[in-house]
RNA sequence: GCGGGCGUGGCGGAAUGGUAGACGCCGGGGACUUAAAAUCCCCUGAUCCUCGAUCGUGUGGGUUCGAGUCCCACCGCCCGCACCA
């Protein structure tokens, strides 16, 4: 062979044309090997592929070409999540149509993933703004309609009077829309939801089963769940009315000093003809809902005329409207225990309320003072009449069943989860499938007239929905009469999109969302690779989205994922200065500098520029690596190797130029090695032969648990030996070996590789068998510790006699010097491992 | 405030309670070359140094023959949630 350079201009686009050719990565639900369903989350079509989209989707393709080395059929599929706002901005700033400028940023975007040499199916790819998808999602939707988990109520929306839109609440940003920089008001509007309620339990309890999840995921989906378990009961007010309230701590009901109650809370209303009454009222609703807001306010309250009877003691408890009570959880109204919640404790302590002791660590210490703050933890209780000397958890049971008998009160579970809203007032969306007529109400589209497709002819040079103000397309006849009646001209949250994909990739029947025996083949996707960021919205979602599928029996998996892997983000660090005008940094993109191992200097003037600290890839800090040019100088092996190099996936990884040549150097160094590849060599290396068999094993282990920065290491070390061994049988098999530790990772590498030296595509190969004979040395280095502490090491063979090792050990001089003639108390032996001397 | 994670060389990081720093990057020295690139070899935690020794995994304790790893307390950084009764 007379190669000396590997030309990845030429080999990756070769490659890439012969597994499309061969079809190599187009899944067969028919095959009779056992399925393997690979999945990254799939991508907003933005326009460009960033490195954190080439970090995601490389791991995902060494699982996938692993798995398929390893004998199953793999479905790794690709396709865009393309419905969103983004494209809706575009049409308005350039006055394109969200459609055209989605499709053309698609075209892009997998362009530049075929470049990366991604083991994809690609003919099962699809985007959610095809018509196709979303139809099937409408049908779907209006099954949900049917089976009573879809539903309208009017709700509290955040609405933008100048973009005249809601807005969700992660867009509101300090009280004002985030685009049109509006104060943002309060309204009341009929919108479609989802009952994920219903599953809250159910999606609750199935965390526990995904033991493939990270902890981090389960625990912050527990906590938007947010299960509570307590009394709702009622007081009996001095204006002869009832207020319910809800608790979770009924054990402390003898500590109760006041009631409070939201500022929207109907009795509040009831009492906002006091002018008093009103402008406090309106004081509350001005207070901000930022966190930090929230942290600092102050708790205010108004005392009202009113007072709570209390259940058991029947004391007048004073109402007050506060404004840190929320009316969207529990009753909007709570009974106030100031020493033993802290919220309470405050107010009590501003209204100077009674703050009275009803749990103590022991009876003795009923009498306590408070030190300036509640005291929520556990203990008994004290003061409490009949609950008096019981734990916390039995007089919660005691107060529970007592209301019940007396029927004034009961136990109940409150949950944090709401049912999602998913109307949207925008075009570029699912439109959801129904239709408003004055005599029948509600209509959904027949089944039939499905897809109800996105208009093209909408304009975006003034605010609002473009389907609102469209000439004709919401005037239709209602199916049921035929009277005029009015399209919805809402959209569907675009997380409803990504809620199902997973199953059309799956199976993609044109006149159904999916087959149920199809999707059964491939379902649970066995490993889900995407960003953190979706661990609770997504995730949830899909979650939901596929127990009510299955719930109305069009599926019988409950989770979609059995394994989640959320990888970490591509990290730079940052080059600035500060504007000495306006004090604000300036920042440098990393083309615009010269960076060397002592500082950064600009390139324009060669002055320096400051090094910040390295974080995401983001476009206003102006440190992003466009992976296009990476590959365009290096290769796509190289950069998928640097993907996989160094940190734990689930780390950040940060980028750098002298990673990446690095990378781009071992590509070389290996092909040298392959290219020396002498399938006659004779001789055996017994040694070489184990590390090799030994990093068969490991690699695999390693990347089944999706530690590719240990698998690469490993690839290192045998790499490194082979270059050292000379010429022999044992040595050809070893870098025949590597070639195929090397495909998932360097795929374009190994086949060039391959196709010199074996048969056929090396994505089409088995993974190398490993004699478990060779997994153990047969010589171990055995540590001589003298009280712990390393004195000598020597080499045994591997399973040397307890007796056998002591001997050698006793015979180190380092040791004995060590010892200094000291009494040997005591000699433990660790076989294969250490001697360790005791004196 | 609540919940979670992480602290190991100049850097990214290895290490079933058993030789801390695998592997990579950076740096230093050398070989080859007219020269450079490429490549190859050696060194590279700190201190004292001749063998070798001492110290060393955020800090302070503890358990153990032996602790980066287990336990307790603390410090720092990061992430999520947050007036959820």
């Amino acid at each position: 062979m007379t190669d000396t350079r590997f030309d990845p201009a030429v080999a990756d686009e070769r490659w890439q044309r012969a597994w499309t050719d061969a079809g190599t990565f187009t899944a067969d639900s028919d095959s009779p090997k056992p399925k393997s369903y690979i999945l990254e989350m799939f991508p907003y079509p933005s326009g460009r592929i960033h490195m954190g989209h080439v970090r995601n989707y490389t791991m995902g393709d060494v699982l996938a070409r692993y798995q398929k080395m390893r004998g199953f059929e793999v479905l790794h599929p690709m396709g865009w999540d393309a419905f969103g706002m983004p494209a809706e901005n575009a049409a308005m700033e350039k006055g394109v149509h969200p459609g055209g400028w989605t499709r053309q940023n698609i075209a892009q975007m997998k362009a530049q993933l075929q470049r990366i040499g991604f083991a994809l199916d690609w003919t099962r790819e699809f985007a959610t703004c095809d018509p196709e998808y979303y139809g099937h999602e409408q049908a779907l939707f209006a099954d949900l309609y049917e089976a009573g988990l879809v539903y309208r109520k009017e709700s509290t929306v955040n609405w933008d009077p100048v973009d005249m839109t809601v807005l969700a609440n992660e867009q509101v940003i300090d009280g004002k829309g985030w685009r049109s920089g509006a104060e943002v008001e309060k309204r009341k509007l009929n919108q479609w939801f989802l009952k994920i309620t219903d599953f809250a339990d159910d999606l609750l309890e199935g965390l526990g089963k995904l033991e493939d999840w990270p902890e981090k995921v389960r625990l912050m989906q527990e906590n938007w769940i947010g299960k509570s378990q307590g009394l709702e009961f009622s007081f009996d007010l001095s204006d002869g009315g009832k207020l319910p309230v809800y608790t979770t701590r009924p054990d402390t009901i003898f500590g109760a000093s006041f009631c409070a109650i939201a500022a929207d809370h109907p009795i509040a209303q009831g009492l906002a003809n006091d002018p008093e009454v009103a402008a406090f009222i309106e004081a509350c609703k001005r207070g901000g809902t930022k966190a930090a807001e929230v942290e600092t306010a102050e708790k205010l309250g108004y005392r009202t005329a009113i007072t709570a009877r209390h259940p058991f003691t029947g004391e007048p408890l004073p109402l007050f409207i506060a404004n840190f009570v929320l009316m969207e959880y529990g009753t909007g109204a709570v009974m106030g225990v100031p020493g033993h919640d802290q919220r309470d404790f405050e107010f009590a302590t501003k209204y100077e309320l009674p703050i009275l002791r009803v749990v103590a660590t022991d009876p003795a210490r009923a009498g306590d003072p408070f030190k300036g703050e509640a005291e929520a933890g556990d203990g008994v209780i004290v003061n409490s009449d009949f609950l008096n000397g019981m734990s916390v958890e039995a007089a919660k049971q005691e107060v529970i069943t007592r209301a019940e008998s007396g029927g004034w009160g009961e136990g109940r579970t409150v949950w944090r989860l709401r049912d999602w809203g998913v109307s949207r007032q925008r075009y570029w969306g699912t439109p959801i499938p129904f239709i408003h007529c004055e005599t029948c109400g509600v209509v959904p589209v027949p089944k039939d007239q499905l897809p109800v497709t996105l208009p093209e002819d909408v304009s975006f040079d003034i605010p609002g929905n473009p389907l609102e103000r469209h000439p004709t397309w919401k005037h239709v006849d209602c199916p049921k009469c035929g009277a005029a009646a009015r399209r919805e001209t809402d959209t569907l949250d675009t997380f409803v999109d990504s809620s199902w994909y997973f199953l059309r990739f799956a199976s993609q029947p044109a006149d159904r969302p999916f087959d149920p025996e199809e999707v059964a083949k491939w379902m649970p996707v066995q490993h889900y690779i995407g960003g953190i960021e979706h661990a609770i919205l997504h995730l949830l979602y899909a979650r939901f989205w596929t127990r009510a599928l299955a719930q109305i029996g069009k599926i019988t998996v409950q989770e979609p994922f059995a394994a989640l892997f959320t990888q970490g983000m591509v990290t730079h660090e940052t080059y600035s200065r500060t504007d000495p005008a306006r004090g604000v940094p300036v920042f440098f993109s990393p083309e615009e500098v010269n960076r060397t191992s002592e500082g950064a200097s600009l390139l324009a003037d060669k002055a320096p520029v400051e090094v910040g600290r390295v974080i995401k890839m983001s476009k206003s800090k102006k440190n992003v690596v466009d992976p296009d040019a990476i590959i365009a100088r290096h290769g796509a092996d190289a950069v998928r190797w640097f993907m996989l190099s160094d940190s734990p996936p689930e780390r950040d990884l940060p980028w750098s130029d002298a990673g990446i040549e690095g990378c781009a150097r071992f590509v070389q160094r290996l092909w040298r090695l392959f290219s020396a590849y002498d399938a006659a060599a004779q001789g055996e290396d017994k040694a070489l032969d184990r590390k090799t068999h030994q990093t068969i094993a490991a690699v695999a282990s390693d990347i089944e648990a999706l530690g590719f920065n240990k698998a690469v290491a490993r690839i290192y070390e045998l790499t490194g030996m082979v270059e050292k061994a000379a010429p022999s049988a044992s040595r050809s098999a070893a870098i025949r070996a590597l070639v195929h530790l090397a495909a998932p990772m360097m795929p374009h590498l190994a086949e060039e590789a391959w196709a010199k030296m074996g048969e056929g595509l090396i994505a089409d190969a088995a993974w190398p068998a490993v004699d478990p004979a060779l997994l153990v040395d047969d010589e171990v280095t055995i540590a001589i510790q003298h009280m712990g502490k390393l004195r000598d090491t020597v080499t045994a063979p591997k399973g040397a006699s307890k007796d056998t090792l002591e001997a050698l050990a006793m015979a180190s001089a380092n040791l004995q010097r060590s010892i200094d003639g000291a009494a040997i108390r005591k000699v433990i032996v660790v076989p294969d491992r250490l001697v360790n001397i005791v004196t």
